[in-house]
DNA sequence: TCCTATATTGGACTTAGTCCAAGTCAAGCA
DNA sequence: TGCTTGACTTGGACTAAGTCCAATATAGGA
C-alpha cells in the first residue's frame, strides 16, 4: 500500500499520521471494512484519531478512486481498497462474509437495447450470495 | 394489487386498513419508494397510519416475498413489488431515476468455479448505471 | 356480541453518517 | 533551521433511516 501513499503524494496529498494510518489499515485483498472497522483499527494505531477524520480520508480515497464503496448488505457501507482490479461480490447470506470474483463475459453487453429504456449504460454492479463453507456446513 | 391482498389473506394475514393502503401504494411496474415516500403517500389516504406500521408491514411483505428490498443508492433502502418478476435494476447516477430490466443470459453460470471460493452461489443481483435520456441531455 | 391474539401507535432509542468552528500541523520558503 | 499559512483534524452537535417497546385498539372466529 505504499504505492498507494506514493501516488497520494504525487497528487498534492498533504501526508499526515491519520492518513497513513487509514491507509495501512485498508490494505490488502478481500478487505471490506465498514468506516467504524476502519476507525477502530486506526485507534489501535493512532489513539487520538477520530470518526470524523476517518470520515473525511475514507470520502477522499473513494472520490480519488483508490478505494471503492460498497453495500453489500443493508446497513453501513464497506471500503474495498481493491480499486485498480475491476471485480464483483460474492457475499455470505448468513455470516455476511465477502470475496472479490472475477466472473467471465460481459454483462454490459447482456443488457438489450430494448431494455436500457434510453439510457447511457456505463457500468454494472454485481452480488453474487450464497453460502460461505463454514455457514453451509452449519 | 388486489390479488396480492387475497393471496395475503389466503395465508392467514389479518386484513387491516393500514395494511390494505400500504399495498395499494406499492403498485405498478417500475415502482421503488422508499420507506419515507410510502409512509407519505399512505397518509394521503389514510392520515393517522404511523411510521412503525409503515416499517412493520413492509419488512412483512418482504419475508413473505411479496416485495423486494432494494438499495440502488447508498441511502434509504427502496420497496419494488415486482418480486414475481425476477429482474434487475438500472438506475440513473446523475437523478436516481430506476427502471427493471432483464438482461438476457445467466449471470450465475458466469462465475467460474474456481471464483466461488466454495461458496454455494444460489443468487445473483445486478445493477447496472449510467445516465438516464433527461439527464443525458442536460 | 364478546374475546383474544394480533396489529397499531407514538415516542424514545440506535446506528450510520454529516457538518462546523476552533485548533493543529505539513511542507514550501527564507 | 524556523516561519507562515492553508490544508487537515478534532469533538461534539446534528440529521436521516430505522428499530423497539409498552400501551391501546381491532379483526375475525366462537
Amino acid at each position: 500500500m505504499s504505492d498507494l501513499l506514493e501516488r497520494l503524494r504525487g497528487r498534492g496529498w498533504r501526508m499526515t499520521a491519520q492518513r497513513r494510518v487509514v491507509a495501512e489499515v485498508l490494505d490488502g485483498e478481500h478487505v471490506h471494512l465498514t468506516a467504524d472497522e476502519v476507525h477502530a483499527r486506526a485507534v489501535a494505531k493512532l489513539p487520538e484519531i477520530s470518526r470524523a477524520t476517518v470520515y473525511n480520508t475514507l470520502g477522499e480515497l473513494v472520490s480519488l478512486g483508490e478505494v471503492l464503496e460498497v453495500s453489500t448488505d443493508k446497513r453501513a457501507k464497506r471500503y474495498d481498497p481493491n480499486a485498480h482490479r475491476p471485480h464483483h461480490h460474492l457475499v455470505c447470506a448468513r455470516c455476511g462474509a465477502i470475496r472479490d470474483v472475477r466472473p467471465i463475459g460481459n454483462p454490459l453487453a447482456d443488457l438489450p437495447d430494448s431494455e436500457r429504456f434510453g439510457f447511457t449504460v456505463s457500468d454494472v454492479e454485481m452480488t453474487y450470495r450464497g453460502l460461505c463453507p463454514d455457514c453451509a456446513s452449519a
